[in-house]
RNA sequence: GCGCCUGUAGCUCAGUUGGAUAGAGCGUUGGUUUCCGGUACCAAAGGCCGGGGGUUCGAAUCCCUCCAGGCGUACCA
């Protein structure tokens, strides 16, 4: 092939951070996974008198992802946990769903576990004891911040690629909920036993560079280029961008800018190397306040020059709809709706770096599951190359198997009006510049809630409650439906902000903290049984948190353990109005709902955990 | 035009691998409390699940059709 080689620097630089990157996705592919056993006890339990019906080694459906909440106004005369429909049972084992749910019942070794079980219908309600959940918040106490860790994805590598920004950009609100998405399912994965390796493709090449080049050369040739920050290059691009609609000239000079940049130009290359380096310090920035870390920062130029020669055989390799044209060595994948993959000047564009991406994954990687994090917008996109990638045998794993290629959608971001954001209105823009407005709404609000409070801790609770009600406020709805973007909302205590939910676990935190200065409060064994009916609610719903996560990242939706969250916010508020501890006569109760408030935190440290929001014992 | 997504309480949203009388929060109305931390808790009212048709023991969920909105629809990423 006569593509011209590039200089040595440039290749030095971008060959340090390649092995950096490939070395620590490496590393974090050696180190094992924490994980722990999915099934409680009594799902095993059941489980099991539900395999011994079925009379062989039979193989069903875990019981725990059949389970449903009892609907409220059920009519019966006692409160079930969870009732078990058996249809789906009773057409595996071909029995009538009413007799085998009566069948069920009469499991006498179920009763270790449920003080009350009972067939109501096809339905199996089931009650479980005090002393069951209570042995269950113990586990919860012993496990920690490991509470909440499954192991169904033990032994898999699931490969998250997300926030992916633009070099020579600013790090903008519209790469938001990728970046946010994208870190909550990499947490999720890894607390459901895979081993998560976090890709940052950033978008670092592509003719839009040779715009920004000819952009540089057009409005501010007397500037040195590496002196130019991310603003004034986003304001000459943005100009550029406005101009070239109306002026072909210079749309044929930023194609020009970049074939010279393609072929190696080493000024051109100096500059482009220069924004690579300024937004990496930018975004580094941001990932930090964010408390993100990725394993591998790759971006797209790496993939230019295999993307070119994958191109040229994917007919041969068995890509049915793409089409090469032998003169201009353009090249497209047809179909409904075709994707250009080189252009008729020769040059790849993002598809065919994209195909080439996902073979340097199959080979570097060997993942299991790739999950890209884009907007749903790609969704077509997306089919198309993930189809070529499977005609050409780019899934393929070595070690055998497939790599599963998985586009994760997600709908726009509005403004507080449910209009979409847009830059020249100012709705959108530097996402540092939302997060430094949270953060100072956040810190007045504290400090007039406490106005006895150290300011520097004033400031360090803001820090938390601005990156916790921006990641919250993105989270809480499905992925697929847009997102409004209302600072008043988000930081309101009540509707269900992120302010609920560390209220509650700071109300935790105090009183446990009173707990302990209180010499009538000493520690001692817990009660036996609850005092209440939320106690024992609150015991079972706490302990549901790993099925939540494991089926929050079979969705890849974190809002499922969001909503998980709020109802245990709700069940925590009854739970401290009812179940008062200083001043109860009962050490062994008040130990109890100690302990309950414990697990509770617990709980929500965990689950807040998987979501990227930092916590504050405080707020 | 074609393709994908969305439409559920006044508002913001869950529920959509078919399952018991469709659920939360905010707001509204009424009540209790002002006691371990932005007071919190309890209760009520509020729904032709966009319209219509179909599939079956059973549909917000599956199929068809229509309506409304959003996004995509090749040489940008």
């Amino acid at each position: 092939m006569n593509q011209p080689l590039r200089p040595d620097g440039y290749k030095a630089m971008l060959a340090g951070q390649i092995e950096k990157s490939i070395a620590q996705a490496e590393a974090r592919r050696r180190a094992p996974a924490k994980t722990a056993p999915l099934g409680l006890e009594w799902q095993v339990a059941l489980e099991k008198g539900v395999a011994k019906l079925a009379g062989s080694d039979g193989e069903l459906p875990g019981i725990a992802s059949m389970l449903v909440h009892p609907p409220k106004n059920a009519k019966l005369s006692w409160l079930p946990d969870y009732a078990l429909p058996a249809f789906e049972l009773a057409r595996l084992l071909k029995q009538n769903p009413m007799a085998l749910a009566a069948e069920i019942t009469n499991d006498v070794s179920l009763a270790k576990h449920f003080s009350k079980i009972e067939a109501a219908g096809p339905y199996v309600n089931l009650r479980l004891q005090d002393a069951e959940l209570i042995d269950g918040v113990k586990t919860i106490l012993k496990q920690g911040e490991n509470y909440g860790r499954s192991n169904f994805g033990e032994g898999k590598v699931a490969l998250v690629e997300f926030s992916s920004p633009n070099v020579a950009k600013p790090f903008g609100i519209n790469h938001l909920r990728s970046t946010v998405i994208g870190e909550s399912l990499a947490r999720l994965f890894g607390f459901s036993g895979f081993t998560v390796i976090r890709d940052n493709h950033l978008g670092d090449w592509g003719t839009q560079f040779g715009n920004l080049l000819a952009a540089h050369q057009q409005y501010a040739p007397e500037r040195d280029f590496a002196s130019l920050d991310t603003d004034e290059l986003n304001a000459i691009y943005v100009r550029f961008s406005q101009e070239k609609k109306t002026n072909p000239a210079l749309a044929r000079l930023g194609q020009e800018m970049f074939a010279k940049l393609d072929a190696g130009d080493p000024v051109l290359l100096a500059s482009w190397a220069a924004a690579l380096n300024m937004s990496l310090k930018e975004f580094k920035a941001v990932y930090e306040r964010l408390s993100i870390e990725f394993d591998t920062q790759i971006g797209e130029s790496y993939f230019d020059k295999d993307a070119a020669a994958l191109v040229d055989q994917l007919p041969e390799r068995g890509a049915k709809n793409v089409v090469l044209d032998k003169k201009t060595k353009a090249a497209y994948i047809d179909g409904e709706h075709p994707v250009v993959l080189r252009t008729q000047d020769g040059y790849c564009v993002y598809a065919a770096r994209d195909l080439a991406t996902i073979a340097f994954r199959q080979q570097t990687y060997t993942p299991d599951e790739v999950i890209y994090v884009v907007g749903e917008e790609q969704a077509s996109y997306f089919r198309t190359i993930f189809e070529v990638a499977r005609e050409v045998g780019l899934t393929t794993l070595p070690q055998g198997g497939h790599m599963h290629l998985e586009h994760i959608g997600f709908g726009l971001l509005l403004d507080r009006e449910g209009k979409k954001l847009s830059t020249r209105k100012g709705t959108s823009g530097k996402l540092e510049d939302v997060i430094d407005q949270l953060d100072e709404r956040a810190y007045q609000e504290t400090t007039a809630r406490n106005p006895e409070m150290d300011k520097g801790l004033a400031r360090s609770i803001a820090k938390k409650i601005a990156v916790g009600a921006l990641i919250w406020n993105d989270l809480r709805t499905d992925r697929v439906s847009s997102v409004r973007f209302d600072i008043d909302r988000m930081l309101a205590l009540g509707g269900g902000s992120v302010i609920d939910i560390l209220y509650t676990y700071s109300r935790s935190s105090s009183l446990l903290q009173k707990l302990a200065d209180d010499p009538e409060f000493t520690q001692t064994t817990p009660a036996k049984e609850f005092s209440t009916e939320t106690e024992h609610q609150l015991a079972a719903r706490l302990l549901e948190l790993s099925q939540v996560i494991r089926q929050a990242t079979i969705e890849r939706a974190p809002h499922i353990l969001v909503g998980y969250l709020q109802d245990l916010v709700q069940l925590h508020g009854r739970f401290y109005e009812e179940s008062r501890i200083q001043g109860v006569s009962d050490a062994h109760l008040a130990q109890l709902r100690a302990d309950l408030h414990r697990a509770y935190k617990t709980v929500i440290a965990s689950g807040l955990g998987c979501l990227n929001i930092p916590l504050t014992e405080r707020i």
